[in-house]
DNA sequence: AATATTTGTGAGAGCGCTCCCAAAAGAAGA
DNA sequence: TCTTCTTTTGGGAGCGCTCTCACAAATATT
């Protein structure tokens, strides 16, 4: 049985109150008793008990990362791990901890049914004082639940509300400059494999596509846009419908789905970038690595999660704050063999 | 303000207790004050306040899963969101929780210190009912803690200690199979690149590798040994160490450390699998895509979490049994073409 | 019909902490 | 020296739940 707090203060000669004090740095303490105190404890191990306290102060210290069902499939995506090590990272300076909720297929029984009854539990049940929703759908039921119950989150991705805080990385102009680098090596039949386009990056995405070409005066042809899902084998399909359209280049809204593009263009007996020429997104270590090495967007996601922490740790220590908060950052151009060198 | 249990019963016009016993299931109360209860908790929304719930029953229903600072590097590889949404959905099956603590180098200060920090506040805070380790050097103090604390716990990947319970795949099999294919195809420099040597899945599949070769009556040669760290960069390392010794084939011991290891071979102007065979070990997704498809071992990641967890919430709820748990699972031969078919 | 047994329900204490309030102890002013 | 303020300390209530125990009601036993 670990010791509590009415024991080190009896070990200490003092009352449970001063030990409490002690423990949360208020002022008021003599230095000397302070110092016997924190002697006891150490000598102890002495750890206030977590649940006790959140008991008392309805705070648990806890934030909660939740990544909707409908890409838990895209979770082997080097983007996730990245993006929970920046979270997790952040969680460790601000001494807060990290609680994992993800909804994927694996289980029996109606999902979104599962996935209320978690909400229920995990939110309602006051485990977390706050959470960071990654890439949901636009349309998830999860934020107007987060509104009404007024649980403070922060979502990692543009989400169009005027009253919901995010954090996200500036997918309209990546994906636009990524296209107009390739209208610079003289590319006009450029076609774009999107992401989800009920998911705000995939429709971000598809816009800079759209504005590099308008802004150019070029049409933008819809036969050249098919849409895809983020995942390798999602890519693979798309291309697959491209290829009759004979595009030049093709960008793909993220790198996954470039490299299930390039295996399809040359199983068509096609080379990368001779005959067509790749643009990805999201600049995965393995980008660097394939065959051709992957021209692509370089977006900081590990800072797109401590980003996150920071907001929904300031929302939750500071509930008065009526602004809305939004954190957009940049994204950067990586220019690898994919593409090609094409003369103007 | 969400109600509480005494709200619900004053609601429903019975006691406190009564409430609680229908929450908590328990068989003697009137089917008629059973559905009126019930009722009302639906009606309210009503969600039992998960703090003072754990301090009166000393159960948190939250597990731990903790991924030591040395691992964290490697935490881009498919290993870990693969292992990490096992464990999700065992939890979520189970009706546990998650909880994520990652240890890695992005903090200031002596991060050992941190991790100490982390573990008393987390573990001896009673935060958790159980932990499950991944892949921890074998040197690890957290495994001499956690005993000594009487925290119940699992690790993930083989762990010599006879108080110790773990789950593993069979990595000295899976190794000794992969030699053995190169070895019947007529392979006899087959070098390896090890995996840490400092944690058991890098020593085992050294070992599965050195008994494929002297059960066929073969000398092992030091020289065609690398040593690894898992990460793609690691392997190309060790791989340009491998290449003066002409190797006509290379074991190496994950998928990632494999792909490097072919970007050397090909800088090197020479082919795979006509010059030199690769195969690797983990079967992440991107081994049937990389060019060429790699010859692998295919371990049940996800199987090893969700097994992992079901070992953990079974010794949190039974703690009686003192058998020691340890669960080995199969791992298999997956050819595809790195490897070649070379005549016997 | 009287007693014994089972079943259902409520009251109370307690889990370990925080926080308010009032008392005690010093410090300062008269 | 006595009052008045300030600083430091202790006691008590309360956070929302569970769980034991005792009592009331319903059923079974003789």
């Amino acid at each position: 049985m670990p010791p509590t707090l009415e024991e080190v203060a009896k070990l200490a000669g003092v009352s449970r109150s001063t030990v409490s004090r002690v423990i949360n740095q208020h002022p008021s303490v003599r230095p000397e008793v302070r110092e016997r105190v924190w002697a006891v404890i150490r000598e102890t191990g002495y750890q206030p008990h977590a649940a006790a306290r959140s008991l008392a102060t309805r705070r648990t210290r806890v934030i909660g990362l939740i990544i909707p069902q409908a890409v838990t499939t895209l979770f082997t995506d080097p983007y996730f791990p990245i993006l929970i090590r920046g979270v997790a990272d952040a969680c460790n300076s601000f001494q807060y901890h990290l609680m994992l909720s993800l909804f994927s297929q694996g289980q029996a029984g109606n999902s979104s049914a599962r996935q209320d009854e978690l909400y229920q539990q995990v939110l309602r049940g006051q485990y977390l004082d706050g959470v960071l929703i990654s890439s949901a759908p636009l349309d998830d039921p999860i934020f107007r639940r987060l509104l009404q119950d007024g649980i403070p989150f922060v979502v990692v991705g543009r989400y169009p509300h005027e009253r919901i805080h995010y954090v996200d990385v500036d997918n309209v102009n990546g994906a636009r400059m990524a296209v107009e680098h390739l209208l610079r090596l003289g590319h006009e039949r450029i076609a774009t494999i999107t992401g989800p386009l009920n998911m705000c990056a995939g429709q971000d995405r598809l816009e800079g596509y759209r504005q590099a070409l308008t802004s150019r005066g070029l049409a933008v042809d819809e036969k050249l846009i098919a849409e895809g899902d983020f995942t390798e084998q999602g890519g693979r399909m798309a291309m697959q419908r491209l290829l009759p359209q004979r595009p030049t280049a093709v960008f793909a809204a993220s790198d996954v789905m470039a490299i299930g593009a390039i295996k399809v263009i040359r199983d068509a007996g096609l080379r990368v970038p001779d005959d067509i020429a790749v643009v990805g997104f999201d600049d995965i270590p393995l980008a660097s690595v394939v065959e051709p090495p992957l021209t692509t967007i370089r977006q900081p996601i590990d800072q797109l999660g401590s980003m996150a922490v920071k907001l929904l740790i300031g929302l939750i220590e500071n509930p008065e704050g009526s602004t809305v908060h939004r954190v957009v950052l940049p994204t950067e151009l990586v220019i690898r063999a994919s593409c090609g060198i094409r003369a103007k």
